[in-house]
Order: structure tokens, then C-alpha cells, then sequence
DNA sequence: TGTACATCAGTGAACGCGCGTTCACTGATGTAC
DNA sequence: TGTACATCAGTGAACGCGCGTTCACTGATGTAC
């Protein structure tokens, strides 16, 4: 029997991304090795190294695309007429639903931060998270301004979809990750 | 000239969760060995085995430790009269502080989860923030319960924590964390 | 006060393993003429 | 349309290294009598 596949992949680099992002959503990105990334690939381990360096590389590349991935997200809700509740609930969406990404996202130790691409999609990304801040119409009365009522967003959805993922939730929210982050995060969001 | 040093360290357990913690501050967790450990204590590579059987069980023990000492710092917060803001700050302190620990502490897939000593701590914590909750005075007049009310507390506080170590939020914010903090949560907790 | 024995913490040599890295290579694709 | 050559993606054998684990050991401490 002929092995079919092609001497060129054609698609390495995305594929071993998703070979990445589903080792790291099954065991952390602690447990990665470039190694056993090309056997899930199905590729020789030395192929990975050709396109992302190091593991570093490799999560970099992950972190950008996860940014890229939320930056998406947040304006689909926009463009679909949501409010900052709801771009909070697509942030959660997001972290619940590409959780490897979302795992690696936040952790400078693991990245190159310094990475072109990396930043500008994190650019993208807090543009998007500032646009959907500034839908709130009025000015808060008491003089919380806007660039703190978006960090105050900004936390409160990244606790909510931090402590969600990593099972630290009481199980009594149920088993629905946006229904919960709406009771949640409303407070904040509550007119005064 | 001889080694002063005693055969038997005395207190190698503390003294590797110290050196641990001070590893993890320096490169995270998925950096940390046991041998790189016993190095850093000046002890046989063989001798952290001994304590914790291995990574995970160290990384367990540190986590525990973290719980303790969190709840530590919520009890003595509310000793001193603090209400939930003051809880909340105290929680960014201790995250702050120990970076380390609060590294590992919502890391499950890094962990003996079931560990009986870990949970027991998480368990002290949980109650710590629980009562910090409770603190607040009459119940929200929308019908926010109370339970809601300490989800919506951990996750904004938690987020924020979290952001703040890892250098995701703005410069701009200055280099107090609780100064920060205390500003940027106290839009949840704002009398309705 | 002294002796014998059990227990326990830590040692250090040895091992096998998976890892990242290197390097000469091969096969496919694209481009120049 | 055909040939020659450059470029590039991926191969696979080889290497050295740090790791966790094992195991017989040694030195210190505690307890029984």
C-alpha cells in the first residue's frame, strides 16, 4: 500500500496550528512538544521547526491568531447591533469556545511579545473591545470615565471567562457558559 | 574546608515551595523540574521526589499554600472592618504578591485536583470570599442575588488580578496595583 | 546513662527516554529562456 | 513546448542533553529497655 499523501503538505502551517491548539485544549500548553505536535500532524518531527522556529514561535503564532479570532467575534456582535453586555458575552463565547488559544493568550512567558503579528493583533483586538466600551451612551455620573468603565468590562468578562475554564465556577450556574456570563457581568452593566 | 551543611536539611518541604515559587515568578510553571528545584535548594536531585512525588504533587502543594494564605489575607481584611471593595483589593494584593502561587492555583490540568489538602483550602478561601460578600449590606433591588453578587465580585477582581499580571493592561494605569485596582472595580460596587 | 534497633530524610550513581537541533538529502514547484 | 536551474518544503538519521525514576546506600533522630 502507496502512502497517498503528498511529499508537500501544501497547508503545514495550519494544520499544525489546529494539531496545537487541540494538544493544548486536551493537556495545556505546558505538555506541548514540537515532537509530538508532527506526529499529530502526521509529518517528521524535524517539519515544525521550519515554520515556527520553537515552541515560542508555535505559541505566538497561536496567540495572534487567537487575537485575531476575538477581534472577529467582537465585531460580528457590534455589526449585529450589540451592546457592551453583549461584546462580553462574545468574549466569553470566544474564550469558551477556542480555549486553547484563549489559554495562551495571556501568558508573556510563553510568547515572543515582542512578534510583529502578535501585535498587531492584539491591536486589533483592544480596538475592537474599545469600540464595543464606547457604545455606552451616557457618561457614567459619577465621573467613572470611559477608559475605566472598559477595564472595568474588560475584567470582569476575562474573570468571568478565566474562573469558567479552568472549572473553578460553582456548578449550580449549569452547563451554558453565555446564559451564566450574562447574570454575571449584568451588574456591572445595570443603569444607575 | 568542610561542608557545614547538616545531612538532614530540617525543613527541605518549605524550602522547596520557596524555591519553586521564586522559579515560577521567574519562567511560570511549565518551565519548573524537580531537578532544576533541588539545584535552586542545594540539595540531591533526587530529594524533592522524596516530598512530593513529583511536578504536580509540588505544584498541589504550592496551590494549597496559595489558598491559605489568600484566605489568609481575606480574613485579615475583614478584621479590619473591610467591606467587599477592600476584599476585592486584597485579592489583587495577594495576587500581586504571589505571583507563584496564584500562577498555579486555577491551572487544574496542573494539579492533583481531588488532593485533600488542596481542597480543603480551596474550600477556606471560598468561604473567606463568601463572607467578604455577604458584607454588603441590603440586597440588590433588581433581584440580584447574593450568590450572583459574589460571581459578579470574583470575576471582576479575578480578571483583574489576572490582566494586571500579566502585563496585559495599559501603562497608563500606573504602577500601584491596588491604587489600580480600587479604581477599576469600584464601578460594580457603587451604591444603586 | 548506655546500648540496640527502627525509622526516616537525603545521597549519588545509573538507567532509559523524549526532547530540540543539526545536516545532508530528496521531491515538488516555479521561473527563465 | 521543452529544458535547465533556483527555490523551497519536508525527510530521516544522528547527536547530545536534561529529565524523571530507581535503588542500594548513609547519616541522623527517636524510642525501648
Amino acid at each position: 500500500m502507496r502512502d497517498i499523501r503528498p511529499y508537500h503538505h501544501g497547508d503545514l502551517r495550519r494544520t499544525l496550528l489546529a494539531a496545537a491548539a487541540e494538544a493544548i485544549t486536551e493537556s495545556g500548553p505546558a505538555a506541548l512538544s514540537l515532537r509530538d505536535l508532527a506526529r499529530r500532524a502526521g509529518v517528521s518531527h524535524a517539519a515544525p521547526a521550519h515554520h515556527f522556529g520553537d515552541k515560542a514561535g508555535l505559541l505566538t503564532a497561536l496567540a495572534a491568531e487567537g487575537f485575531t479570532l476575538l477581534a472577529d467575534e467582537l465585531d460580528r456582535t457590534r455589526a449585529a447591533g450589540g451592546g457592551v453586555l453583549e461584546a462580553g458575552v462574545a468574549y466569553v463565547r470566544f474564550a469558551v469556545g477556542h480555549r486553547a488559544h484563549f489559554a495562551v493568550m495571556f501568558q508573556p512567558e510563553l510568547l515572543n511579545s515582542s512578534d510583529p503579528e502578535l501585535r498587531s493583533a492584539q491591536d486589533r483586538a483592544s480596538g475592537a473591545l474599545g469600540s464595543a466600551v464606547a457604545t455606552v451612551q451616557e457618561p457614567d455620573r459619577r465621573g467613572v470615565d470611559t477608559r475605566i468603565a472598559g477595564l472595568s468590562a474588560w475584567s470582569i468578562v476575562h474573570g468571568f471567562a478565566t474562573l469558567w475554564v479552568s472549572g473553578a465556577l460553582p456548578a449550580d450556574l449549569g452547563t451554558d457558559p453565555e446564559a451564566a456570563a450574562r447574570q454575571v457581568i449584568r451588574p456591572l452593566f445595570a443603569r444607575r
